[in-house]
DNA sequence: TAGTTATTGCAACAAAGTTGTAATAAGACT
DNA sequence: AGTCTTATTACAACTTTGTTGCAATAACTA
C-alpha cells in the first residue's frame, strides 16, 4: 500500500535504519521498539516502507526476515539483486555492492535471485 | 546425531524423496505423511538425514525449510554450494547443477553461500 | 476547528517449529 | 526365539514468528 501519512511510527523505525549501516531483523526491531510500538505496527510499517522503495527485505539463514535501506530502489523498481553477507561470528548482515552474475539456464526464464553469503566480516576477521 | 537404527519413519520419508526429483518442504512432508508419522518425528528424522549427508536443506523464499536429496554429500562434507531454482508459477524447487562463482570479497572470509533463483521452470515456460 | 480516514494498539489467532517424557520397537546378545 | 538396552516415536504442551479484525487514535483536508 505504501505510506500516505508521516507518522511517529515511521519516524521511529527509520531512525533505527539511519543509525545503523547493516540490516536489521524484524525480531530485533520488535525488541528495540517494544516499549514504543506494537509489533503489528512494526510489521505493517516495514511492509509500507518496502512498497515505497525505502527499505528492501530478504530472508536470513534461519528463515527470519531482515530489512535494510535501499540505495537504488524506487516505488516501481526494486534493485534487490545484490547479495547479502552474514557474519557467522557476530551475526550482522549487510548488503554487498558486488554484483554476482547468474548465468542463463536452458529452458528456464530467470526473474530474480537471492544470494546470502556466510563468512567472517571485517570486524570479526581480526 | 545421524541415523543409528533403520526405522519405518526413515523408510517412509526416503520414499518421498525417491519418488520425486525436486525438493520438498517440511510443510509438504507433514501434509503427506500426516496419517503415518508425527510432525515431531518428521522434523527429527529430516535433521538426521541431513547429518548423514543423505539430504540437504535450504530456506525457501517464504522462510520455510526445504529438503532435497544430496548428490555429492558425505557425512563430513556437504556440497551445498549449488543454487536452487524456484518456479514462481508451479512453486516447485529443484537443485541446479550450474555452479555460480562467488568472487572474493576484500577483508572478508567466505565460508558458504545460499543462492535461490526465481523464475519459470521448464514445464511452466511452455 | 471539525471531519474524514489512514494508522495504531490490542487481543486473539495461525503457522512453523521445539521440548519433555512416557511408550514403543530396533537390533544386540544371549 | 526371548530378553535387554536404548534409540526412536508419539503426544501434548509450548515457543516463536507473523497475521487478522476491530475499536480507538491521530494525520491531514477543507
Amino acid at each position: 500500500m505504501g505510506i500516505i501519512r508521516k507518522t511517529k511510527s515511521i519516524e521511529l523505525l527509520m531512525q533505527e535504519f539511519e543509525n545503523q549501516t547493516t540490516a536489521i531483523s524484524t525480531i530485533e526491531l520488535i525488541k528495540r521498539l517494544n516499549s514504543k510500538l506494537n509489533k503489528t505496527t512494526i510489521y505493517r510499517v516495514l511492509e509500507n516502507l518496502v512498497d515505497d522503495g525505502i527499505l528492501h527485505s530478504f530472508i536470513g539463514k534461519d528463515g527470519v526476515k531482515w530489512y535494510a535501506m535501499c540505495s537504488n530502489c524506487t516505488k516501481s523498481k526494486h534493485e534487490d539483486l545484490h547479495p547479502h553477507f552474514e557474519c557467522i561470528n557476530c551475526g550482522e548482515i549487510d548488503c554487498l555492492k558486488a554484483e554476482i552474475i547468474i548465468p542463463e539456464i536452458q529452458n528456464r526464464k530467470i526473474f530474480s535471485s537471492q544470494i546470502l553469503i556466510q563468512g567472517m566480516c571485517e570486524k570479526c576477521i581480526n
